[in-house]
DNA sequence: TCCTGTGCTACACTAATTGTAGCAATACGC
DNA sequence: GCGTATTGCTACAATTAGTGTAGCACAGGA
């Protein structure tokens, strides 16, 4: 059963003391894997070891850590039997990323110099 | 021993490997400040100081990294006289991210426990 | 029981980021 | 000329964040 992970100690996103949400979401979306982690839960709800697997084999120890932020933000639930998946909210963020999925397929047939 | 660390070394980005360039564009996205940085340029060129102020007093060093690696990319560009801008490809990442500003004022007002 | 898979953590290591200081070049006013 | 201020940018030690490997406790299934 999951424990309630109570040690976790700074975890206050940088730029909320700015009150602009704005900055505490580009500040907590800017974290390593955060951005991923989303992407790879965009269609189906993925296990721990699946996600791992999606994401290149990223070290279990910052996933671990993202999905908590993640989670704690609201934007992915764990569900029992069924592993990690996006909320309502995180699929909410997920849509909005499509358009910037597109653009990186434009981006990219551009001579990136 | 610390090893001589000389700069701009290594700036491949992660998971071009992988042929798909959302995960390119997610990977150097996913860095500190790459999306402050576009987000502050989205109305105004800023000069360098002026863009480490309004990144609340980022450290120089990343600030440079991350407008060399954006440069690279093609979403900024330095015009002389008159700091750093958003390019046309910039302003065209930068619009997909409105959408994604206005989900984080709904997102603030929700119960972030 | 022994497997296997799950979510999750420990640990030492390496890479990334921070903070402070400072450089060379340019442009001002004197 | 000289001082001074601003630009883009860099050095470097210290700190923080992330990596990679190993492993834990728990929950089925055979």
């Amino acid at each position: 059963m999951p424990k309630p992970a109570s040690v976790t100690k700074k975890r206050a996103v940088r730029g909320s003391r700015t009150g602009r949400p704005i900055m505490a979401l580009l500040d907590l979306l800017g974290r390593r894997w955060s951005l991923r982690i989303i992407w790879e839960l965009r269609e189906a709800s993925l296990t721990s070891r699946a996600l791992r697997t999606a994401c290149d084999e990223a070290s279990p120890t910052i996933l671990q850590t993202r999905l908590t932020e993640l989670r704690e933000a609201g934007f992915v639930e764990l569900v029992a039997g069924d592993g990690y998946r996006l909320t309502g909210l995180g699929k909410e963020l997920q849509e909005n990323f499509l358009a910037v999925h597109h653009f990186a397929e434009r981006w990219s047939k551009r001579g990136v110099s």
